[in-house]
Order: C-alpha cells, then structure tokens, then sequence
DNA sequence: GCCGTTTTCGGCCCGACTGTTTTCAGTCG
C-alpha cells in the first residue's frame, strides 16, 4: 500500500510536536509543520512524485533538501528513523499534554522533567497532589486550569461544520449589533475563509464603547463560561464547546483586524514576510511605514499598501494565492446568482420526498432555468431504482412539464445511472439513449482496488449516452473514506471524450478541492455543481457547492451549469437547443 | 529546516492576554 500525502503529512506534524517538546529550534519546528501543511494541498501524490523523480520535490516551495530525502525514506519504506529515534527519546504520553488548551511545548516537558510526567494521567494525579503548583512558572491557578481543561483535551479539535458554525453566526451578529455604539461586526477566521468545517468563531466589531460590546457578548444565549477578558480581546466557550473570540477594534483600522484575523496563519506570514521585504510593518491595526499608519480602514486598502489585489478570503490558504495575485491571474470566483441549472436530482419516485412537479416548481422559485430529474436505476433497490417501463414513464410526464413551463424551466429527462460492480451500466443502451442527461455513478463496490474502479469509470466515460461522472473523487455521503480512484486518468479520459465531472453540493463534506480544480483546468474538464437534493429544500444545497467551488478557485467559466441554455445545448450535445 | 531584489549565512510575523512575576515567559491565534 502506498503512503497517501496525508500521512506523509501527519508524519511531519509528529516530527515538529516532538521536537517542539525537546526545545528544538522553533524555526525548525515551523519547517516541518509548513513541509506538513504544504504536502497535504499538495496536487499530485508524493509517491507518484518519487517513483517519476524525486529531485521535482525540490521545486516546491517549503521543501528542501532533508525534507525532499525524508519523503523519499516515506515512501520507499513506510517508515521514517528519525521519527522512529524521536519517539524513543520522548515518552508517548507527552504530545497527549500538548493537546491540553493552556499547555504547550516548554510547560509539558518542564512537566515531564520536574515531575517525570509521562502521561494525561500522571499529570492529573500530581495536580490533584498538588505538586504541579510548586514547580517554577506553575502556581495555584495554573494546576486548577490544567484540572479543567484535562477534560477538553479530547473533545479539542472538534469542528463543527460550516453550515452549523453560520447559524450561530447570524444570531450571534444580530444579538452583538444591538450593543450601543456599534458601527460594524463581522466573523473572520475559517468561517469567513468558507472551511468546510470550522474550529472557532472569530468575531470583530467597530465601536467606540469596547465594554459596552463585551457585556453585551457575555449576555449571548449560547455563552458557558467567560475564557479571557481584556481590553480589547474576549473569550468566551459555548455551552456545546465551541470557542469564541472578539475583538474591538477602531474603524481606521477594521480592515487590517479584518485581514489579520481572517488569515489563515500560512497566509498572513507570507503577507507579513511581504510587508519586511518593502520594509513596512503590518499588524491588525494596520500597515505601518515607520511609525506612520498608511492603510487599515479597509481590506483593499492593506492589501494595496503591499502592491496586491484584493484576495478572495476563500483562497487565503498560502496557496499559490501570491503567485496569482503576481501574474495579475486572480479568478473570479463563481457565485450563487451565476448557476443557472441543477443537474442531479430525485423524486419519490426513487428516493426522494416530493414528486417531479413539487422539485420543477422549487427549481422555478429558486430562478433555476434548467434541471435534470436524475432518479435511481435499478440496481439500487433500497432506493426503488426505476426500471425502463417507470423510467419511460418518468420520462412522458416531463414532456407534459416542459410544454406547461415553456420560457420558464427547461426540465431534463435524466437518469442517475449505477457503474455496476463487474463493469458495464444498469441500464440497457436504448433506454440510455433516450435519455438527455444520463449521471453515471458508482454506489457498489467501493471496496475494490484503484485500478478497478478507475476501470470501471473509464467504461462510463467512454460509454456515448454517459454525460457525467457523479463523485469522481470519491467521496460520498455516509463513507468516511473516499474510494480509490486515479483522479488523473479520470480527469484526461473525460476531457478528451467531451464528459464532465460532478461535484455535490452538501454542507457537511468536501467533493472538490484546489487539486481537483486544478487538474479540471489542466485538462480542460468542466464541472457540474449538483445538489443531489432529495427534496424542494435541498436544492438550497447550492450554496455550499458554490462555497466548495470558490475555494477551490473556480470562476463561472469553469462550471458548465452557469452556462445560459443555449449554450449549455451546444456544450452537451453540441447543437443549441 | 528553508531560503535568497540584504543569495550560501543569518535571518525567519506580530501582538494580546494570563499567570507568575516585580520585568517577563509561555501560550494562543
């Protein structure tokens, strides 16, 4: 089994926690986590990358030398002996403490050296002895925290997904606002970044009355306990653990909070990094030129003073953001109002809760200009797969729809067809043909090797009725792992077959990423952004799609349904109907 | 450990808050 670049990654991250708990350099320990984070987004595998040639790893930016022959080690052999060499030095039990919110490196291996401290339950003990308050750096309120907190140690790391985190964030808005003598809020971090999922709320207001605003955050319905509070800084946790932090800052320098505090981290230190370079200061009040503020009030303002565009806070992940902004190559990013069609679909007569006219009609109300209806095919049985005859049926009906919503919809007689577990589709040709939107997908056999079902996709996307190829990265809902497939080949055989790509548009997980994207464009494949909606709600699914797609640095042009009608006809079947 | 419009050494983003201090280190974002 090949090493994925996510535990190439994972492995990296171990490296700087455990250095970081011997006191190593920490610009070393930076090295490894940015080697971590830049392998993750990596667009191509790391082993694809060593089997070809490994000195290409050295072109990446945040890779060097030992790390490049480190990955190589990774690959070739699974294992890696200066990791294995660390963890012989520090005690497993160590990074556990690490995970304790108010612990870090230099207080968890004063632990581990003043009081041999090994575990998550010595240290629980020893503060319960009281032996941690009389260690140097340590006193009364520190054991008492650390008490507290051991509990949160696992439930850290929790994120909530970003549909979930945007709900408390609209209450959360219109209660701040009510606060006297507030000009502005507004949430930053990941949520304003669009993450998928979302670790803490990062909120900034304008006022001139700071403790007015953070009474007023004290009194949110939602508030368990009051974390921290300063002058211009509160924390607060929710009752269900979600972490909160506000900031109050000036109007002259809103824009520079709201850069800073939107991130991410990677990206701000290369803003920063930027700003040494032109010899500027930047920090959250602003961009500074000695001791003289020349930009803060707003976003475009800070990212002016660098000599940059403004850049989309979906795509401020340290990237190639820069390299864009450089080359005078931002996308503009797809937007909600730009998608004109919804492609995947079911009604009661598979799967879904309404019937054909109730999703034509919320389709109409949601100024969709054209839908394809894509039940079951048989194979999936749970979901009263249609056969051919109800199929037809199906089929009749819309006819009688178009003719009554002529100008308005145009409904597309489709079919969400299965790649059946030995190859070949569940549906005979002549049915297919019939159809005008037949989505191909696999539900079966998702346990089999990469190479099988990259076959069996290869067959779809050659198969002449076949359209579009449902969850081509694999991933589904209900399965914690995607499937395997090999994105490269899938992507360059439905380029050259004139298929597309369909990405799901659902709030709680990630079809589509900036590999993916960038891959679609490499290739020139376009995406299709479906909702899969099971229901007249679920179309409202879009918006996270289009979130996806934004982050993942699309533009309309590379969506095929923000395509006007006639020429999404030309683009399908090449003819304008 | 990485990197170069200060290029092979000497730097590496910046500030708020807390607790333990009596001027600051550690943690966090």
């Amino acid at each position: 089994m090949t090493i994925t670049n996510a535990e190439i990654a994972e492995t990296f991250e171990l490296m700087a926690d455990l250095l970081e708990l011997q006191g190593a350099n920490p610009f070393r320990v930076r090295s490894y986590r940015n080697s971590a984070r830049v392998i993750r987004d990596l667009p191509e595998p790391v082993a694809d990358i060593v089997a070809q040639d490994p000195k290409r790893l050295l072109e990446i930016d945040g890779i060097g030398e030992s790390v490049a022959a480190k990955c190589q080690t990774l690959v070739q052999t699974g294992k890696l002996p200066q990791l294995e060499e660390l963890r012989a030095q520090v005690p497993e039990g160590l990074l556990a403490l690490l995970r304790i919110p108010g612990l870090g490196p230099k207080k968890a291996a004063a632990l581990h050296k003043e009081l041999g401290i090994q575990s998550v339950a010595d240290l629980e003990k020893a503060c319960r002895e009281g032996r941690v308050r009389q260690l140097k750096g340590f006193g009364e309120k520190t054991e008492k925290a650390i008490l507290e907190n051991l509990s949160l140690a696992q439930q850290a790391e929790q994120r909530i997904f970003w549909a979930d985190a945007d709900q408390i964030v609209q209450q959360l808005l219109k209660h701040l606002k009510q606060a006297p003598g507030v000009e502005q809020a507004e949430v930053a971090g990941s949520y304003r970044r669009g993450r998928e999922t979302v670790g803490d709320l990062d909120v900034l207001v304008v006022s001139t009355q700071p403790s007015k605003v953070m009474d007023q955050f004290a009194k949110f319905a939602d508030v368990g306990e009051v974390l921290a509070r300063g002058d211009t800084k509160m924390s607060i946790r929710t009752k269900r653990g979600l972490q909160i932090d506000l900031r109050v800052v000036p109007a002259e320098s809103f824009g520079a909070a709201l850069q800073y505090f939107t991130g991410s981290k990677a990206h701000n230190i290369e803003l920063r990094s930027r700003a040494r370079q032109r010899g500027l200061k930047i920090n959250e009040y602003g961009v500074y030129r000695g001791e003289e503020r020349i930009a803060g009030r707003t976003e475009e303002e800070v990212y002016a003073a660098l000599g940059l565009p403004w850049i989309p806070p979906e795509l401020r992940e340290a990237r190639q953001e820069f390299q864009w902004a450089d080359q005078g190559k931002l996308p503009e990013l797809v937007r909600l109002e730009e998608i004109r069609g919804d492609l995947h679909m079911h009604t009661s007569d598979s799967d879904g809760s309404a019937s054909l006219e109730e999703m034509a009609e919320a389709a109409v109300r949601r100024r969709l200009r054209y839908i394809a209806i894509t039940d079951h095919s048989p194979r999936v049985s749970m979901a009263h797969g249609l056969d051919p005859r109800r199929l037809r049926k199906q089929w009749r009906l819309i006819d009688e729809l178009n003719d009554r919503y002529e100008g308005k919809l145009k409904i597309l007689k489709g079919v969400e067809c299965d790649i059946l577990e030995k190859g070949g589709m569940d549906l005979p040709d002549d049915v297919l043909a019939e159809a005008d939107w037949v989505v191909a997908s696999i539900h079966y056999g998702q346990r089999q090797s990469r190479q099988q079902i990259t076959e069996r996709m290869l067959q779809a996307i050659e198969h002449p009725s076949v359209r579009v190829i449902a969850h081509p990265t694999g991933r589904l809902i209900n399965r914690r792992e995607p499937y395997q497939v090999d994105l490269e080949t899938v992507f360059r055989e439905a380029a050259q077959h004139g298929k597309f790509l369909e990405i799901n548009a659902t709030p709680d997980r990630l079809d589509l990423n900036d590999v993916h994207a960038a891959a679609a464009r490499q290739h020139g494949v376009l995406l299709v952004i479906s909702t899969d909606a099971h229901s007249p709600e679920g179309l409202d699914a879009m918006r996270y799609g289009v979130l996806q797609a934004r982050r993942a640095g699309l533009s309309a042009q590379d969506v095929l349904n923000t395509r006007p009608w006639h020429e999404f006809s030309r683009l399908v079947w090449g003819k304008s109907g």
